[in-house]
RNA sequence: GGCUGGAUGGCAGAGUGGUUAUGCAGCGGACUGCAACUCCGUUAACGCCGGUUCGAUUCCGACUCCAGCCUCCA
């Protein structure tokens, strides 16, 4: 029985899908007019852990996530690099998706984009019209009436009076209210957009999420995710224009992700601390990065350091150590164990990753300490540690692989090699000067050597 | 100012009305030529003040501090 947070009615809940078996998820996606950062990062493995998760329990998962290909950001690089806005968007798709495989987050089922989407944009908001529910200003714009859907605020929990005192009241203002938000742009005609009932222009932000959602997935679907910063507005909007539209619930279920933060600081461009995916991983390893993005919980932040990638490194590297001398290919996974059922706990309240560590941190225990007495236990469950950590998208490599893989340093593996067994024959020969004097060699090369009774191996030190 | 969430051992980070989270680091021991890896043992925590209770880090209330959102934002 899994059991997820509901921001709407902020406490746990069983997840009951409107069809038995079938969950279907629409989570917000990314604007791409540049790189994805890792903030994104965070948003996306998020959601990867709760479709691997929810799938591993034998759920079958309509995953979408949306791509915002139009947007006033997209416009304004469009025009700064004298470029079509479609040369932006292509690119930095094609660059999110490279992301994406590195990272080991699966593919959505769908990955609407927002220009494919306008008939229907377009055909909602004319829905909103009929219903007083938006109206069209004197320069073409349409905007949504907030204070014509009773519920405004329910998911963020504010109050329609409290948000008139932040309101910002812009100059030539075309609102009736202040907080009415736009649904379609006027533009001229040399600008990018579309034609409309209410003229030539291009939709508001919100307006699309709603149309793709509903196209994709129906008027209402059993969850909603994205992060937390796009609570309010964005995801208040959705609600307020998809149920003011079809009359019926959006998403019955929504889940936001926690910030990331970086250094301790909130990651933003003033303060240039923003990093991008393609950078951090010409540093660190992809498999690294994602630990520590599952390492606390989805809904809480998460501190990006060099201290807790470290962390995040040494705790794969106790995996990978562990799993390094067992024959998990040939071994049947154990079923039914105290550990599953443990780990399958901490997931089902509400993806609890790391109450899930805790529990594969005891699976590795328990395989070290039998792995010498009782090899074919020590497989069975190091196969099933490996199963458990694919559903979470973590420990599919090779052991040997991963340890000795290094980010960044081009490693001879070959020299390395060579290095080791002129050490080990001077272990043999007892010769301990020379022994020590290649490993010294080695440690400079970043290079950690283990003696095991069956040979000495080799790892890259994190 | 409003709303939401948080404050746990040296660090990271779960959880629980009474019993070891877990990882890293520390300490003692085993293994090792010495290490590394691993194992065994071990130290150490629940912001502050009240209340409920036989008993609260865990529930309730006040307080202090922190973060996010209220503007584009994953």
């Amino acid at each position: 029985m899994v059991k997820i947070y509901n921001t709407l009615t902020q406490q746990k809940e069983e997840l009951r899908p409107l069809e038995a078996g079938k969950v279907k998820l629409y989570v917000c996606g990314i604007t791409v007019y540049d790189y994805c950062h890792l903030g994104h990062a965070r948003m996306l493995v998020a959601f990867d852990v709760v479709v691997r998760y929810l799938r591993f329990r034998g759920y079958d998962v309509t995953y979408i996530r949306n791509i915002t290909d139009v947007d006033d950001k997209i416009l304004a690089r469009a025009i700064e690099n004298n470029e079509a806005f479609t040369d932006v968007t292509d690119r930095y798709i094609a660059a999110m998706h490279e992301d994406e495989a590195a990272l080991s987050i699966l593919h959505p089922d769908q990955e609407p984009r927002a220009t494919a989407h306008i008939e229907e944009m377009v055909s909602m908001i004319e829905r909103l019209i009929d219903t007083d529910h938006a109206y069209r200003a004197e320069n073409g714009d349409v905007y949504y009436a907030v204070t014509r859907f009773p519920d405004y605020g329910k998911l963020s929990k504010k109050k329609l009076d409290e948000l008139l005192d932040g309101a910002r009241i812009e100059v030539g203002e075309l609102k009736r209210d202040p907080r009415d938000f736009v649904l379609w742009k006027s533009a001229s005609d040399n600008a990018v957009g579309w034609d409309s009932p209410w003229g030539y222009g291009r939709p508001g932000w919100h307006i699309e999420c709603s149309a793709m959602a509903t196209c994709a997935l129906g008027n209402t679907f059993d969850i909603h995710g994205g992060g937390s910063d796009l609570m309010f507005p964005h995801h208040e909007n959705e609600i307020a224009q998809s149920e003011a539209a079809t009359g019926e619930t959006f998403a019955k279920l929504w889940m936001h992700n926690g910030p990331l933060r970086i250094d301790d600081e909130k990651m933003s461009k003033s303060l240039d601390n923003f990093f991008t995916v393609r950078e951090v991983l010409q540093h660190h390893k992809a498999e690294v990065v994602r630990n520590l993005l599952i390492s606390s919980h989805y809904r809480s932040p998460i501190n990006y350091s060099e201290q807790s990638l470290v962390q995040s490194a040494k705790a794969l590297e106790r995996f990978y150590h562990c799993l390094k001398d067992l024959d998990i290919r040939n071994a049947k996974s154990l079923t039914n164990s105290r550990f599953e059922k443990a780990f399958v706990a901490a997931m089902d309240d509400d993806f609890n990753t790391p109450e899930a560590f805790s529990v594969m941190f005891e699976m590795v225990s328990e395989i070290n300490r039998i792995k010498v007495t009782d090899q074919d236990l020590a497989n069975q469950l190091g196969a099933l540690l490996v199963r458990l950590g694919g559903s979470m998208g973590i420990l599919q490599a090779e052991p040997a692989a991963f340890l000795q893989a290094s980010v960044g340093a081009e490693i001879d593996s070959a020299e390395i090699d060579r290095l080791v067994a002129a050490r080990d024959q001077a272990r043999a020969d007892k010769d301990w000067g020379k022994a020590d004097e290649i490993r010294d060699q080695l440690t400079a090369l970043n290079v950690v050597v283990e003696d095991g009774a069956a040979g000495s191996t080799w790892r890259i030190e994190a």
